[in-house]
DNA sequence: TAGGCCATCTGGTCCT
DNA sequence: AGGACCAGATGGCCTA
């Protein structure tokens, strides 16, 4: 069972502990899992993705709802990691609504405008050479990101040796 | 009540 | 081979 912050709402998991209670428990679970797994493939839609290559594996109906519990397990636990990530994101972006938690769209988007604004602070203060924001793709990730850094700390410096003087 | 936002499930594909 | 990643589907909660 999963609680969500804020209240909002409480969902019903097939989680591995589920799964290995008792029997009927199981059993009640197994089949809701294959009623929401005929549901969805007995559909509208016909998936149109092409069946991989892949060697069907061997294994009995109850091994594979096992594997797919075990999946969907690592899978929340990403998200929660995703979601732990904008949390820390949401912490350390200034904005004006601090009593609601700002959505994962309005989290990036000001992330993205504070980046620009920083940058642009810091090519003011440095006067100097600076890669431009634009069409930078990847390389944010990585080697603009050490450039933003040292940037910072260089105009840090020559910020405060003209203030100290 | 419609629309936005979100968590979860699911199956395909990529990567190690 | 198996886990990570991704995108689509689904359904719940909240607000205007």
């Amino acid at each position: 069972m999963k609680t969500k912050t804020k209240g909002k709402k409480q969902r019903q998991t097939v989680d591995k502990e589920a799964f290995s209670e008792e029997p009927a428990m199981r059993k009640k679970e197994l089949e809701k899992c294959l009623r929401h797994k005929e549901r969805r493939s007995g559909g509208s839609k016909e998936s149109s993705k092409v069946p991989t290559g892949r060697a069907k594996r061997p294994w009995s109906t109850k091994d594979r709802l096992l594997r797919r519990l075990e999946s969907n397990e690592r899978e929340r636990q990403r998200m929660h990691k995703l979601n732990n990530a904008f949390q820390a994101l949401r912490e350390v972006i200034p904005h004006v609504r601090a009593e609601n938690k700002l959505s994962k769209i309005e989290t990036l988007t000001l992330a993205k405008n504070y980046i620009k604004s920083l940058t642009s602070i810091i090519l003011n203060m440095s006067n100097g050479h600076f890669p431009a924001v634009e069409g930078m793709g990847g390389a944010w990730g990585s080697k603009l990101h050490k450039e933003i850094i040292v940037a910072s700390s260089l105009s840090f410096f020559f910020f405060f040796l003209k203030t100290n003087r």
